[in-house]
DNA sequence: CAGACGTACTACATCTGATAAAGTAATATT
DNA sequence: AATATTACTTTATCAGATGTAGTACGTCTG
């Protein structure tokens, strides 16, 4: 089991690097993250949706309206130009500390 | 420079990782941290004792009076086995995470 | 030997992101 | 009209990080 702990912080990244490919929409993107990390990380509905408020809110996604499958309408979500400005930040910031991180951790005892 | 809040959860995995070397104290290992990360990441004080407080809350660590240097006497720090089975699986917990989240960081765009 | 100084912490308040529980909204189906 | 389905929103709570400030204990200096 993942610790979301670690991942905190870097939901978002997640949510960025999917809609790179594509736009999408709440549902997909839960459906995408499952998919690609072998239903190891199944990111909460309560997370994803405040990550995506909060993405938004920055400026880093927008969102439009969508087609209807079943149900209320979809929304769809755009990353922005500052959203991949981000994006790169982030990635930059997760290598660094992912390599320093690495110092603290033993493969065997 | 690192944010803490980047390393959320692994804060006490650093620490043990420190004391599986040697018995420790406040001062020395925030240094010892500084050393190893080639002052890339500073530990904040009040975060170092939190998390300190918390091992020993969590029995993953024991405490005993030190010498004295020069003011208050040192209080030095032992990793407990339960604190290396914590560090351990915090590893394996790491190595998951990290893999997973490469999924998601692009080197280039 | 009193007061300044240095080391080693502790207390308290605040912030952010994750998340549980529950509710709302819009549309299709029966 | 009632129910089901999809797509969210609202509200509240929690933990870990961190800023600000203060305390405790010892040495050093005049």
């Amino acid at each position: 089991m993942i610790s979301s702990d670690v991942l905190r912080g870097y939901n978002d990244t997640i949510i960025l690097s999917l809609l790179l490919d594509e736009d999408s929409y709440g549902y997909q993107i839960s459906k995408s993250i499952r998919e690609a990390t072998n239903e190891q990380y199944v990111m909460k509905e309560t997370t994803l949706y405040s990550a995506i408020n909060r993405l938004e809110k920055n400026g880093y996604i927008t969102s439009y309206a969508g087609d209807i499958s079943m149900g209320k309408p979809r929304t769809y979500f755009r990353i922005t130009d500052d959203g991949r400005k981000y994006y790169q930040a982030k990635c930059a910031e997760w290598r660094l500390t992912k390599d320093m991180l690495s110092v603290f951790i033993r493969e065997e005892m």
